[in-house]
DNA sequence: ACGATTTTGTTAACGCGTTCACAAACTCTT
DNA sequence: AAGAGTTTGTGAACGCGTTAACAAAATCGT
């Protein structure tokens, strides 16, 4: 069998490369902010300033979206950032259910950012019959055994795992079963899904630790470093 | 002037590509794990399954540290985790300073995975009177102008930005001012620091955009994917 | 109307990272 | 001791992403 995408067609299912992908929130974002300053028009160097890419990057990002901009002139803010929007699915809200409701998980739920951006918190859940029944940033949290129904009813189709590490596989498993088809990992763990199912991996510290071996290097190369010549 | 590292002689500091820094991380947990399952030596096959990566791929990282296995064997899990540690910088602990006490910043201060990986919250900051003074995790708050002093009396070097976008750049400037040279951003905003600054940033938000464009694929490919043969 | 100027969209070169494939080196069995 | 079997370390090929460079297309000034 063979899937095969509309090439150039309609102008909506491409071949973006997921470098590229990974960048287009962060054009939105830039474009917010201009819209804020009151700029109507942009230029390539203006916006790859705002978003702190290369402006060849980014003239070729927004190629793979389409011929958005004019020559001589540049792009109208307004109407690049609704056709970013689009190819990204920011035109609508996506509802997410976030598992587990310790500290980070609460702080997630009360996250400003996300409903800016098109993501709406739209359940908690916890193994912790504690914690079941409480209510968190004005949502009530449910039972992890309910996921299948939550999932269903409000057609959730993407699951955030805010877990200990220990918990984080068989919170996987649970929210694949329910029907999740996409999971952003905060748990300090590997999880496994089956094809078909999308994972996204945060994790706190490895950030930090590639940042201290950056710091140690700068230290240490006071000593192991020899400087040269003039 | 110019600078030369030691090329492959004191068996510290090699040009490591950054690719694979950012996986040493990874590679200690997954060999943490073996050592909680009381796995005394592990070949490139069975690490690589444990940290989610080609077993060719690992090897080529490892060669990068240097020869650390043995041929026709594999690799001593308890030594080669204690040269991924001392590469790394984590046979020391590190101190990181907070700013900003809000949701995330609490969660972060409280946060279990940092100690178990060599980071300690050694101080909090937040630029809100109301807030400072109090304590969160067992830290008390201090006042973001006594930046300076806590940096240098705790010989910190990292900084975290766990504050509104708004405040990011302001906060960016007070830590370099301050003496900090890493930072890890948590806010969702571009922060500009002078070189010799390094800045990682870590947008929330992104990450669950990134799925809702797969998602979007997804579903949207029932009506502009075409299927074709057997 | 037309040359000068600006800025996009795109092609081509480049560099980095990944993966393959295999020789070197080690253990184990007989 | 020698051959069979493992597994590492690495050279080479490959592919993806970034960057530079430029032609195409628009505006502006005269």
């Amino acid at each position: 069998m063979t899937i095969l995408r509309t090439p150039h067609a309609d102008g909506s299912a491409r071949g973006i490369p997921d470098a590229t992908v990974a960048r287009l929130p962060v054009y939105l974002r830039a474009l917010n902010t201009l819209t804020e300053q009151g700029v109507a028009t942009c230029s390539s160097n203006d916006l790859a300033e705002n978003a702190g890419v290369n402006p060849a990057k980014l003239r070729k990002d927004l190629s793979y979206l389409g011929s958005y901009g004019t020559r001589g002139v540049g792009y109208d803010v307004e109407y690049l950032r609704y056709q970013i929007a689009r190819e990204i699915g920011q035109t609508q809200d996506w509802d997410v259910v976030i598992v587990g409701v310790g500290n980070l998980g609460s702080a997630l739920s009360a996250y400003q950012g996300f409903s800016t951006r098109g993501i709406r918190v739209a359940a908690l859940v916890d193994a912790d019959p504690q914690r079941v029944g409480t209510t968190v940033s004005g949502i009530e949290v449910s039972s992890l055994d309910d996921l299948p129904t939550i999932v269903e009813e409000r057609a959730i189709s993407i699951g955030i795992i805010a877990t200990p590490g220990t918990a984080a596989q068989e919170v996987a498993d649970r929210l694949v079963e329910a029907g999740i088809t996409s999971i952003l990992n905060f748990a300090p763990a590997l999880v496994q899904v089956p094809d078909g199912v999308d994972v996204r991996k945060v994790d706190l510290s490895i950030e930090l630790q590639i940042l201290a071996y950056h710091e140690q290097r700068k230290a240490g190369s006071d000593t192991t470093e020899k400087v040269v010549g003039a």
